[in-house]
DNA sequence: ACAAACTTTCATTTTTTTTTGAAAGTTTAA
DNA sequence: TTAAACTTTCAAAAAAAAATGAAAGTTTGT
């Protein structure tokens, strides 16, 4: 396999493993594009590389800055913006969990906390509404602390989490 | 709140969060609708619940089964069948955590050792990509192992990695 | 202040994904 | 073996999500 192919292949890999964890597809082609440069790529450029739109580019490019996993890079000298991601893997994980964690899981279980709370001694139905639902708020409630206390390492959190476990 | 509301805000929650996470909202509404029934549900009643079609209901009964989390179930006397979702949390995130890496992550694995592979000592550009490829696919490979190693404890596995990651 | 060089926005179009429902298939009981 | 009571399949329709591109907005140099 040659250059050209091998990270087209990669690129289109990215982006289908993102789509099938709810992030577009454009927008995870972009970011595998700039994990695999070594500089600064530029607008045009993304454009021409994935073949899509000038607004299509700037939403998605958009999109992963919110993320805080690509950054905008001036160059002396240019007029237009440059592009970079984050390559450090551990910090991609911590910021992709966090913001995961921001929009998704707490909003989740603000509303598995109401639901949880309804007054239910009538019938064996909603008592086990109430049993399942609290069940899995602290579950999930669980989850989220140990996933955050996990990144708190913030230096290499995966290696060390592989020694802890391992060790008995 | 009144159980109705809260069985109704419940389950939209659940099938929104299916969304972000690439499950399709049908699929994660029928879980939600198993997962706090006391007793086994037919399909007329899902179908009933849910206002969706058979087919739906059908189709999306069966990739629930797939991914072992929705089981059949038979009561005497009654010819149509019965469906129940895994109550068990512990249980339920082992074989979802699974079933992703099954069907998502080891495919990934897969091309980026494949793309990592190649000859590449021509120009700076290549040398890059095959460095942060490897990277990716060291890192990618060791979280699959360390999700592996976590849900290997089966029985309450999220409890115990609490007491692990909190001590020290 | 102007205009060139660029980026963002958003109504519309396109693509993708999901849903429907009727026909085909299956199982069970008589 | 037949038919009633179900379930599954899948082509077509509908809905949802993503992409386009032209107009509006912004920034910078003169």
């Amino acid at each position: 396999m040659e250059f050209k192919e091998a990270k087209n292949k990669f690129v289109q890999t990215w982006g289908a493993l993102g789509s099938q964890w709810g992030i577009n597809k454009t927008m995870a082609q972009i970011h595998a594009l700039l994990m695999i440069s070594n500089e600064p790529v530029s607008m045009e450029d993304i454009m021409e590389e994935l073949q899509i739109s000038r607004g299509n580019a700037s939403m998605n490019i958009r999109a992963l800055m919110d993320w805080g996993i690509v950054y905008k890079e001036f160059k002396a000298g240019e007029r237009r913006e440059f592009f970079t991601a984050e390559k450090d893997l551990d910090e991609l994980a911590v910021k992709i969990s966090k913001e995961r964690s921001k929009r998704e899981i707490k909003p989740a279980l603000k509303v598995l906390k109401e639901v949880s709370s309804i007054e239910a001694i009538q019938n064996e139905e909603e008592k086990h509404f109430v049993e399942q639902t609290t069940k899995l708020y602290d579950f999930v409630l669980k989850a989220d602390n140990v996933l955050d206390k996990i990144t708190e390492y913030k230096d290499n959190w995966l290696a060390r989490l592989v020694v802890k476990i391992m060790k008995k």
